[in-house]
DNA sequence: ATCTCGTGCAACCCTGACGTTGCACGACTG
DNA sequence: CAGTCGTGCAACGTCAGGGTTGCACGAGAT
């Protein structure tokens, strides 16, 4: 199940791309049109925006002669569920660990 | 605020440091201890275990003389909440354009 | 007191990611 | 119908990241 979510977090893991999702969350736009606001050339705009189409965060619409894209919220929160289920997951055997500890002494877990 | 996610996200964007985050959900372990349970030198867990550290997705604790790591559930629903507000945040500007578009017609996007 | 074993540090490959320039194509605009 | 403007593709440079080997150190186990 993490296998997808893999490439999510590489797309979100460079600065560029957050510029770029930023502005695509406040209006869709096509590349060129975030390559006039953003400090990188088109081209650069352009393999982000594939690496983002790939792990389903933004979305493709063709208007006239130019393709704009619009941000998706839907992989995000999807993303954040199975990010708040590994969490909770740990915690709870953290916690569990934590009681057995408390009604046992000198613990030696198994090397 | 997308600050301190960054850092987070690439250290979730790679599989090995995902073997090791699901070995330290289940039990903390030693660098020493989680090279021998993945395919790959202990020297490179150790940079992993630092990399998660510093994303506060993992936390050292001392047992006698080797240092055990512990996975931390809080960065994580952290993260996840930021990324659920951030999505529904994209989806409400979503849907507000498609009730604009459904009262008017023929809108054309400024560019 | 000794020796083991886990850790830390440094140097070193190598692949992939980010960014650039340059060019060609094609679909709208006028 | 001509010309603009947005896009796609390819080659290239550069640098950080993931991995390895090698060595040294020191705290605990015995």
């Amino acid at each position: 199940m993490t296998a997808t979510l893999v490439p999510v977090f590489a797309a979100l893991a460079d600065d560029t791309r957050w510029a770029v999702l930023q502005e695509l969350g406040r209006q869709e736009r096509s590349a060129s049109a975030l390559a006039t606001r953003l400090p990188v050339t088109r081209q650069a705009i352009a393999k982000h925006l594939t690496v983002l189409a790939d792990a389903g965060l933004v979305e493709p619409v063709r208007v006239g002669r130019e393709i704009r894209y619009r941000a998706l919220g839907a992989r995000l929160s999807e993303t954040a569920r199975a990010l708040e289920a590994i969490g909770a997951e740990w915690d709870r055997r953290l916690s569990a660990i934590a009681r057995i500890a408390e009604s046992l002494q000198d613990v030696t877990p198994p090397r």
